[in-house]
DNA sequence: TCTGGGGTCCTAGGACCC
DNA sequence: TCTGGGGTCCTAGGACCC
């Protein structure tokens, strides 16, 4: 007794493209490239031409010199998965989100009310179809993990059932790279011991497969390979970090520059925050050098806080502390993740969400001087403090 | 391969506490 | 001021996903 085929995993195509091709019928049956620098999507044409998602640019443009490069209009996309998802959430209550494109879909218990899982995944690809007019692809089966390595197999706009005495001639041919955690690093390796094909991972035993890729990735792939994933459809998972990033391109920034990027970013940020009635206790500054090697620089606060302010003034310190590095060796990405996030509500009543204790702050900041030496910090921190600075240069939107 | 932007999870050493 | 082991938090880095 093993269950049954009762969790769709649904994923819709090419979705940035899709959704440009959808708006301007001019696009439509034409390669379409979303994206500059890098193509963060391209159209099923362009996928023909062998484009593919992250490849840069130039190199995209040289393999299909006709396809239209549009630049990226996330809040259309962003509107697009909102009435996507609105539609998985009237077929089931039971919606795990992934991305903004993706999601699991418990529809077991439906079976009196709404038929087969077929039966709803026929109607949620039609209604998306219709109702949202974009092409989504579904996989369904007894797990996550097969849902997912389904509704790949389907595309596009396919839709494929496992059914549970199939699992295995359906999963063990697949390539390595098709398991969820196989990447090119993991599938190297598995490749240097000859390891190919999803079964030949399967006949291995648990302790060969951590003894080749570390404890936890080996443990978690090979009970992949051997059709083990008990982790059910899980609807209370809330994001644990928001982050933003800018790409700065090669030439040199001056310090103001990367000062008011970076206060665009937290703002940006701080808001997010807010409007999600959430608060974070860590600020992670991301760098990456002119050389595209990277790094972070991380403090934990003591009290969780929502406030531009403190965040900015923290983020600062952080960037302080890295600006020898950065004149030295050039500056390509800059960025702000806020994690340990929490729910406003959740927040213990003594601990003040409003982290005005400037006394504290001073801890953080003495921290940072101790532990990188260095002199600006306390620039950062008068500027953080300094009532002009928000006086909002910056629009209400985001 | 001349390199976006948004995330998740794991590892590992050190600090600190019991 | 001798020593062990376990647990948790912090920081930094890395693999992976879409």
């Amino acid at each position: 007794m093993r269950g049954e085929a009762t969790v769709l995993h649904a994923d819709l195509d090419a979705f940035y493209a899709s959704v440009e091709q959808r708006d301007a019928p001019e696009l439509r049956g034409r390669p379409v490239i979303v994206g500059g620098g890098v193509v963060l999507a391209a159209s099923y044409e362009a996928k023909a031409r062998g484009v593919r998602t992250a490849m840069g640019g130039r190199q995209a443009r040289d393999l299909c010199p006709d396809a239209v490069v549009v630049p990226p209009r996330m809040e259309a996309y962003s509107a697009a998965s909102k009435a996507v998802f609105s539609i998985f959430r009237d077929t089931t209550p039971l919606v795990e989100g992934l991305s903004i494109d993706e999601a699991f879909l418990e529809v077991g218990g439906l079976r009196r009310i709404a038929g087969t899982p077929e039966q709803i995944a026929v109607r949620l690809r039609e209604r998306v179809r219709t109702e949202a007019g974009l092409a989504i692809s579904v996989g369904v089966a007894r797990t996550k993990f097969l849902a997912k390595v389904a509704s790949a197999v389907s595309k596009p706009d396919g839709l494929l059932i496992v059914e549970p005495e199939r699992e295995q001639e359906f999963l063990l041919p697949l390539p390595v790279e098709r398991l969820w955690g196989v990447g090119a690093v993991t599938a190297e390796k598995l490749h240097r011991y000859g390891i190919r094909t999803v079964g030949e991972l399967a006949e291995l035993e648990a302790a060969t497969a951590e003894r080749m890729l570390g404890k936890a990735t080996g443990a978690h792939v090979h009970a992949l390979a051997r059709l083990r994933d008990p982790r059910p459809v899980d609807t209370t998972r809330r994001r644990g970090s928001i982050g933003s990033q800018r790409a700065l391109g090669s030439r040199p920034r001056s310090p103001e520059e990367l000062d008011l990027i970076l206060t665009q970013i937290v703002d940006r940020l701080a808001r997010r925050l807010r409007d999600g009635d959430r608060v974070c206790r860590t600020v992670v500054l991301r760098l990456r050098f002119g050389d595209f090697t990277k790094a972070t620089r991380s403090r934990s606060l003591r009290a969780p806080t929502d406030r531009t302010a403190i965040l900015l003034t923290v983020a600062r310190a952080l960037l302080a502390v890295a600006h020898t590095e950065i004149a030295e060796r050039g500056i390509t990405l800059i960025g702000i993740s806020l994690s340990q996030l929490d729910r406003v509500d959740r927040v213990h009543p003594e601990l003040p969400i409003d982290w005005g204790d400037e006394a504290r702050l001073d801890t953080v900041l003495d921290d940072l001087r101790d532990r990188y030496g260095a002199t600006s910090v306390s620039r950062a921190a008068q500027l953080g403090r300094d009532p002009g600075w928000s006086s909002p240069v910056l629009p209400e939107h985001e």
